[in-house]
DNA sequence: TTAAATTCATTCGTGTACAAATGAATATGA
DNA sequence: TCATATTCATTTGTACACGAATGAATTTAA
């Protein structure tokens, strides 16, 4: 007896990598960085602008708490502040409050680059976007945040 | 005189982060990707099988080769074949006709791990889509392909 | 209040991911 | 044929991404 589902004949059950939705999600997302790199002009990385843009909202804030926003790992976010500090954009301060807490907020800087680049950061999303239709768009959103 | 699409009272035009296809991009990638290890038994990451089912599709090929149809980067691929060689999964032999080639090709226990992970690799795609409706599903793949 | 649990930041190790440079081998065209 | 271009594999350097472990600081609950 044969296990229904399977092909007749008992043939190799069929598996294909290259339709699984991970495959799919891996080369969106490497298409978007990809886009994102060639759109900005300051050699900022998505995740990089992606803290740069949170600290905005959220500042004064922890390293850790900036992590869990922008949904990055503990190790993670280090790494990426760390750069943000090295280049000026980021400031580092310890609480007052808190002896374990080290305190994120903008520079100046930090502050002009993000103002320099939200246009590029939307012709990246513009361009990411682009083979699909405003209507498409609206869809593909609300169903790719279901899987987040 | 104001420029057409800002705000009144030249307000900061709003820009979100967390609203850009880029950012749930990334997000939905690590999703999948957990999801992936925990339904996975033998510690292989999404790269590496890719590698191996693809490998079974279109063995034997060169690296390079390999990398193409896995959508990865020369050096990536190197990394991710180095590995799958170094755990006996897969062999490698210089090409006869072409001396800068290396040809892959799965062993034994590739083929093994592959048949022993094709149920869970399954069970992780049905885990990354599982917030979807069937119906959902079929528009949200056909749209993620496009902006591959 | 004090012991246990939690949180914060850091570090280590492994694994993608890609740009750029290199050298060897092959393919191409004048 | 022979110089040019291309392809293949490798290496270096930088940047995410996460598990796991550590130690210090703060919370909590008994």
């Amino acid at each position: 007896m044969q296990k229904s589902g399977e092909d007749k004949q008992s043939a190799a059950p069929e598996y294909h990598v290259d339709r699984q939705v991970g495959f799919f999600l891996r080369q969106a997302n490497q298409r978007h960085v990809a886009i994102f790199a060639s759109a900005i002009g300051d050699k900022l990385t998505t995740t990089q602008w992606s803290a740069l843009s949170k600290l905005k909202e959220i500042q004064p804030c922890s390293q850790n708490q900036l992590g869990r926003e922008t949904a990055m790992d503990v190790a993670t976010i280090k790494g990426v502040v760390d750069r943000l500090v090295k280049r000026g954009f980021v400031a580092t301060a310890p609480d007052r409050n808190d002896g374990r807490r080290v305190v994120l907020s903008l520079t100046e800087d930090g502050l002009a680059v993000i103002a320099a680049n939200v246009g590029a950061a939307l012709v990246a999303t513009e361009g990411t976007l682009a083979p699909l239709t405003s209507g498409e768009r609206m869809i593909f959103l609300e169903l790719l945040q279901k899987i987040c």
